[in-house]
DNA sequence: ATTTTTGAAAAAAACGTTTTTCTGAATTTG
DNA sequence: CAAATTCAGAAAAACGTTTTTTTCAAAAAT
């Protein structure tokens, strides 16, 4: 095969008969330079159809325009829906997007994050999957806060978990979600209101639970311990956790759950066990992710608006990177009630198919 | 904030006080040396801390360790499958995975086919939205094949389309499914069995129709050309089509659908128009796509195996820009009849929910 | 009218590696 | 035993940019 020699930024100059730097001011306008020599760059530029090397110029540059994004989990839908916002809004601003997926395992977490730090992306969009009450996860958020190479920072992001009060965030309106999403079961007239979390040692959860009680209190609604139950995230744990209720014998009309995962498992179980959705119990769920409207009854929910999130953390790192001395910023965006099926049996079945 | 000076290979080298190159022959094990010096070397490396810069390796050996990923959409539950897959065998052997979104736009798809290779990513993995078809195309497919900066060639592997017999690729056995598919529908007793077709400009569509082609033929049923139609990919569209083929008047107990979207809008149509799925009509898609266990009547379908078609792609990208001679590889997997309630009224119910 | 200041452009240094070439001793060969 | 080969290691040359420094002339200031 014919190996013609690279055309470099070298043979520009020569070709245009000026230095190389100055056709390296011309091609980022970083200097002012005569129009007459700027035309003769332009002109090299075309005729020996000159192409920058990105891996040169970065290596002098110190910038990659490459952000790494670190998720649980890629297929999960939530996630993925995350990342096509991230993914256009990064475009937009001219930066590749480098993914990891943790499956949530900090230890993958912690490898991942270290691997994009040696790769030197410019920043990193990170949805944690840690524990912030555990006291050994101290050091991580800690390095994660002064994470740098060779002494040049590396701004994160933080997605739907505020983990630590020195990284930019964004975040859904966990508390005033599950307040609305109560007091819609309220404004049906339930009274038997039963809370379904998801593991509290998350934030969010904490938060959301604190929504469930806060709607209580203000309708003067007794909080009822044996009404709450803490599982994990997953569907059939719902089902175990919504039969343990059911099981439990206090009175139930409503449930709220702290993710549309275990949602759905607490509408399985409830129909297993011989109760009409939702004229016995009525359900809702949290998140509003792509299965909600397929299932029967179909799941209403409080939606979480993915795609700003997405859009919104790319803007908040691409500022950090800009500026990295700006004070951090938390941005909590509001979530919105969508009712379907599982609160409203007049509502009419309307499959969701976007994630298609 | 303390800058201090950014440790370099040369200070390793100066530290352990051996060369510069044998420090990188001793980093990469490019060359034998000795054990003294090579003991010195990991001394000092690990004393001064010294992290190696991709960056600067990757401009001298003209490798990124980077495959680009080019997918149509990220939170279709398809390809986010496929990406996690991808991710993970990619990881295996060492590259890091760069996305980009082309949204079924043929032009965006040759736009970041671009981006990848100013980028310089070893090899770019593309699940392409061309219309083989169209003579127009027939130039981007040879940029393709001969894609290259600075004349090193970028090896292109393709997932779930074979678009060249010049390009590597993974697809499913498309004709193997839909007959086995059709032949699903025929043991079950139906005579009357429509076909409906995604965009038969689509390599995998005409593949697939002709597995409908020849499991009616191989069983002694007439084609009946008025059972066909064509449609786009949308469950939408999938209504409308199905609607058309039940208002043609033709008899009718059975339909094979080319994808699982429009089959979901097949089975919407069908109830609605008040026939009864499967008694009356049973419906197959084909993908098995993430919602068909959840809609009610839950959809049988042909299971694509997601999983295998991301690591076979890698595996195939991966020996390639190993041995960039190597004969072309074409890899057709097989697909798997999943049974659900459209074709069988006994089967329970199962939601499948690992998408989450 | 002489010294400063400005400005455009060139020259050179730097970025941190890998890879090629060079060196001199030790080993093998004829 | 002299010449050729191997070998470990050092030195130096690349890789293709950006950025800093230098140069020289023209404009501005004293």
């Amino acid at each position: 095969m014919k190996r013609t020699k690279t055309i470099s930024i070298k043979d520009v100059a020569a070709s245009a008969n000026v230095s190389i730097s100055t056709v390296s001011h011309v091609l980022n306008g970083t200097k002012h330079v005569s129009n007459e020599l700027r035309e003769r760059v332009f002109v090299s530029v075309k005729k020996l159809g000159y192409e920058v090397n990105p891996i040169a110029s970065g290596l002098k540059s110190g910038k990659t325009n490459t952000i790494g994004v670190v998720v649980p989990s890629i297929s999960n839908v939530f996630y993925s829906r995350l990342l096509h916002s991230i993914h256009a809004a990064a475009l937009k601003k001219n930066y590749s997007v480098c993914i990891y997926e943790t499956q949530q395992n900090l230890e993958y977490e912690m490898r991942y994050v270290e691997a994009l730090r040696l790769k030197r992306v410019d920043g990193i969009l990170l949805t944690s999957c840690v524990d912030t009450e555990r006291p050994e996860t101290k050091a991580y958020i800690k390095t994660l806060i002064g994470l740098n190479i060779n002494n040049k920072h590396i701004p994160i992001a933080c997605i739907d978990s505020d983990i630590s009060p020195n990284l930019d965030a964004v975040t859904t309106d966990n508390v005033a979600g599950v307040y609305t999403a109560t007091k819609h079961l309220i404004s049906l007239g339930r009274q038997y209101i039963a809370y379904l979390a998801a593991p509290l040692y998350f934030q969010n959860s904490k938060e959301r639970k604190k929504g469930y009680l806060m709607a209580l209190n203000d309708s003067g609604i007794p909080v009822c311990e044996e009404r709450i139950i803490e599982g994990d995230f997953s569907p059939d744990n719902g089902a175990v956790c919504m039969k343990k209720l059911l099981e439990r014998g206090c009175q139930l009309d409503g449930v709220v759950v702290g993710n549309d995962q275990m949602a759905v498992g607490a509408v399985w179980a409830i129909k297993k066990h011989g109760l009409k959705i939702p004229d016995d119990i009525a359900v809702i769920g949290f998140d509003d992710n792509y299965p909600a409207s397929l299932i029967t009854p179909s799941l209403s929910s409080i939606s979480v608006p993915k795609d700003r999130l997405g859009s919104t953390a790319v803007d908040l790192l691409i500022e950090r990177i800009r500026n990295p001395e700006a004070p951090r910023r938390l941005v909590r965006l509001p979530g919105k009630l969508i009712v379907r099926q599982t609160t409203d049996a007049n509502s009419e079945a309307v499959w969701d198919l976007s994630g298609w």
